[in-house]
RNA sequence: GGCGCCGUAGCCAAGUGGUAAGGCAGAGGUCUGCAAAACCUCGAUUCGUCGGUUCGAUUCCGACCGGCGCCUCCA
């Protein structure tokens, strides 16, 4: 084997393409903001998830090995949210007879899983949960205080951000500027308006509640985050991914208080992605307008095509989602299903004229070396569609890809049930093709067609096909 | 108000200081009993607007217009 290529990636701190060079040679440790489980993920968040997932796939295929790490966010926003639509109707009653937010947890956490998995996304190496950190929580929060990077008001513990000179510089912002017009109140116990929670005094209504140094109470929103990296991969890894609204505050104090309490650079690279945008707005679990994967497939998408959809833009960039968009890349992504297939069963590895596949191979991994340029990646296969390249050779290269692009494109395609009568209607086609009386098959087309079944005509005979039943047009 | 991102053909979307990837849709053709699928060919003299730098800018700088995001939980 050749050594690791290097890799490179955009670090949001240095707003720049950066070589990535692995704490630990050839090791890349990672960790990424996951879902928080009391609510269904969407699309959105899944385009998110795919950027470790990408990235693993690269790394691998590049020759290094990977550690991915997602946390699961159980803690700390089960207090009184509103019903999402669409969610479970079970999941509503449960939580209406106060079923325990562990149990509110599991259950999104497997949809969460399922989801993921639905769109190829492979499961990262551990999936730790914020509730099962709690101690390494407070013990980061005792040391932040030890070292004046923390103070502590009746029971709640603040980060003091003017202790921390670097505090802003991830977003942007800058401690003077921020936060100078928009905020409604200011806790009047913080020394400044953008010191954050470290440590919640617990109110009325809380559901979960820990004992702590500074009375019951629950961990803030940040040093989850804090503790489960450092935990699982040290205090100097090298890759950190979220969506782009994670950038602050998020991240933000993400870096206080893993740098404050280190004294050093923890993370090397951070990595955001794009927001997912429908109808010029973002996609988002509040604002209510949102596709599960689910939804997708239940509407007759493959699944996949969403993965097509999101390859074909650059993770870093917003994507303007449409289920027209969507239903293009259904559709390419069917043909290059199809064109595998034609290309193994013409099966001929002949070397002659496939002299364009190592060269195709080459510009093949330095797009994904390249900060992980897919769709730079996708126009590869496209090229190599196109090309001259034999079809045996076209074939071994697209499954070899595949196992960057996920799309899982020797899956063999789900077979739809015919619908009642529909197989009498294609026997009497037949029977009728045979006969060639035309205009009766052609009449019988038709009316499979009302069915939702396209069929094809071949040599071989005719060919059928349950089309997806897609809400709106068509 | 502060910070950040973006504005490229009907839609989605790459990209570069030297004259615009790819996908979907569309048009023509081959094939077909006819279709469909597939395959072949075709599309922005132009990259929001106006200036500037340059031999040359879509790509750099400035202004303006427009959109989005973060600053509150949010991928």
């Amino acid at each position: 084997m050749e050594p690791p290529a290097g890799v490179r990636l955009y670090n949001t701190l240095t707003r720049a393409k950066e070589e990535l060079h692995p704490v630990s040679a050839g090791n890349v440790g990672m960790y990424s903001c996951g879902p928080t489980v009391y609510r269904y993920v969407h699309i959105g968040n899944l385009r998110t998830f795919m950027i470790p997932d990408l990235l693993c796939r690269t790394l691998e295929y590049l020759g290094h090995r990977t550690r991915q790490v997602m946390n699961i966010t159980d803690v700390g926003h089960l207090t009184d949210d509103t019903f999402d639509r669409g969610e479970d109707k079970m999941l509503v009653s449960a939580r209406l007879e106060k079923k325990s937010p562990e149990e509110i947890a599991a259950f999104y956490t497997q949809a969460f899983r399922e989801d993921a998995a639905t769109l190829n996304i492979r499961p990262a190496a551990e999936y730790p949960r914020a509730s099962h950190y709690i101690p390494q929580m407070i013990e980061l929060t005792t040391k932040l205080i030890e070292k004046g990077h923390a103070y502590e008001v009746d029971g709640t513990v603040y980060y003091d951000i003017a202790s921390f000179p670097a505090y802003g510089r991830l977003s942007g912002n800058s401690t003077d500027k921020l936060l100078a017009g928009v905020r409604g109140e200011v806790d009047p116990r913080k020394r400044h308006p953008g010191d954050f929670t470290l440590w919640k005094a617990a109110g009325e209504h809380r559901l979960q509640v820990w004992p702590s140094p500074w009375g019951p109470g629950f961990p803030g929103w940040h040093i989850e985050c804090s503790a489960m990296s450092m935990s699982l991969l040290g205090d100097r890894f090298d890759v950190h991914s979220g969506g782009a609204d994670n950038i602050f505050p998020h991240h933000e104090a993400e870096i206080a208080q893993s740098e404050g309490v280190t004294g050093h650079r923890v993370v090397s690279c951070w990595m955001h992605g794009g927001l997912l945008l429908l109808a010029g707005s973002r996609m988002a679990k509040s604002a209510g307008n949102f596709f599960r994967i689910r939804e997708l497939e239940e509407q007759g998408f493959d699944p996949l095509a969403f993965r097509y959809l999101a390859l074909q833009a650059k993770y870093r960039t917003k994507l303007n989602f449409s289920t027209d968009g969507l239903a293009g890349a259904d559709r390419a992504l069917r043909n290059i299903r199809e064109h595998l297939i034609e290309w193994t069963r013409a099966g001929d590895v002949a070397a002659g004229e496939g002299t364009d596949d190592a060269a195709l191979e080459k510009r093949f991994r330095s797009a994904i070396a390249d900060d992980l340029d897919l769709p730079e990646a996708m126009a590869l296969v496209s090229e190599l569609t196109r090309s001259k390249v034999a079809p045996g050779v076209k074939a071994r290269l697209l499954r070899s890809w595949d196992r960057v692009l996920g799309l899982d494109l020797e899956r063999p395609e789900p077979r739809r049930a015919l619908p009642p009568g529909a197989a009498e209607v294609l026997a009497a086609r037949e029977k009728a093709r045979a006969a060639k009386d035309f205009a009766r098959s052609d009449q019988l087309r038709d009316e499979l067609a009302s069915l939702g079944i396209a069929v094809i005509d071949t040599p071989e005979g005719q060919r059928w096909r349950v089309q997806a039943v897609r809400q709106g047009s068509k």
